[in-house]
DNA sequence: CCCAAGGGTTGATAAAGATCAATTTGTACT
DNA sequence: AGTACAAATTGATCTTTATCAACCCTTGGG
């Protein structure tokens, strides 16, 4: 982009560090920055009266709430850090003034915004059509396919925060993954490793499109 | 948009009528076209080995699958025509092309990228947090609300594309309708009245954010 | 006007997953 | 190192939803 446009920018954002478990925002408020989380981790999430549900967990580099920035409507997703985290925070309305006004933002917010479509509708296919156990196997497959296809992958937060992300309890989380101990899976604590790649596909049925 | 940019992209494009029940692309296919339904109604969907799944219904005027054509990845969802359709067919690449040039096209790119985003991360929310009969009672709400408030609603579609639209079978829905007689709901045959607003949304509880 | 076919409903049963309760394991703090 | 607390596991049971089967009802075609 533009020198002088992202020196505005960075004029006007600040960097800052937040401890664990604390709430960014919540569902509802109206976003006055757009999150860059820089160093951390940080997890997405909606609530009901009685449930909360994980929606994406975010890893640096990257922004997230873009969506609710360019639309100017209030957040749909709450946030969390998990571990000590450092964000960038860019005043939205500043941000929004600045992508009108260069095309190669513009242009890089459009893709952003296309690929996190995407990952919702593969997401929401997920949900809809498998079940508990293969939505284990698909992830470990994805994981595994993330990090160059290593075999040996270590959970980056507790079970608790998979489960909801799988949308299940910890408890059927828990007997997902002794059930895929029969596919080729071996689980200590929170290093995992696929011991049998084949028997994990042949069990899981990752779809080529859905699961990159 | 700009005016020259318009006819570029109207004297490649092209309108074609679409008969009831007819695939107009599947998953895995790479986007060839931008779609804008003229006239009639188009369902998108996934498919697993086993299962079929509903994840939008499009309505004219509207365009679909933006996402796959921006970043010219294979589609996530195949299109099939519910009913006898107008559907206007503009080339991707093109498209992409005129998208570069064009500021107010790409920001009503990104805007629309940006909402359909949001409704996504809205259906996932629905279902990962909520059970049949309330999304079902959700659904009546949103699309009253969605029609100024009108009390008598009009399926435009066979039950069964409900029950799919909604992650559930025919079955389920069916006894989700007798459920919500209790709740302000009557049902015959493909018009829904809600008789008494409060007491579904006393059942069904929407969420201001979530259900618009 | 009757029949065939498919959509929709209803009932019975099965499966998946949630919930509840009791341990066990792991971990952070003094 | 020992304790306290939370996470994770395991078992038992309950709820929700899917599946299977039978039947009804509408609709379109001869």
């Amino acid at each position: 982009m533009n020198e002088q446009q992202r020196d505005r920018v960075f004029a006007a954002s600040h960097l800052q560090v937040f401890p664990p478990q604390l709430i960014l925002f919540d569902v509802g408020q109206k976003p006055d920055f757009l999150y860059v989380l820089v160093d951390g981790l940080i997890e997405l999430f909606t609530s009901n009266a009685d449930r909360d549900s994980t929606l994406a967990i975010v890893e640096p580099v990257s922004s997230f709430i873009l969506a609710a920035v360019i639309t100017d409507q209030p957040f749909l997703m709450a946030a969390r850090t998990l571990k000590p985290s450092r964000v960038m925070l860019i005043p939205a309305e500043l941000l929004r003034d600045v992508i009108k006004q260069d095309g190669a933002l513009m242009q890089q917010a459009m893709r952003e915004l296309a690929v996190g479509y995407r990952n919702m509708v593969r997401a929401l296919t997920d949900m809809k059509l498998r079940q508990s156990t293969e939505r284990l196997g698909n992830f470990l497959l994805r994981e595994s396919h993330k990090r160059n296809g290593e075999m040996d992958l270590q959970l980056r937060g507790e079970k608790k925060l998979l489960a909801s992300l799988l949308g299940m309890t910890p408890e059927a989380l828990s007997r997902a993954i002794s059930a895929l101990s029969k596919h080729g899976v071996v689980v200590e604590g929170s290093r995992i490793e696929i011991t049998d790649h084949d028997a994990l596909v042949k069990f899981a049925r990752p779809d080529p499109f859905q699961d990159v």
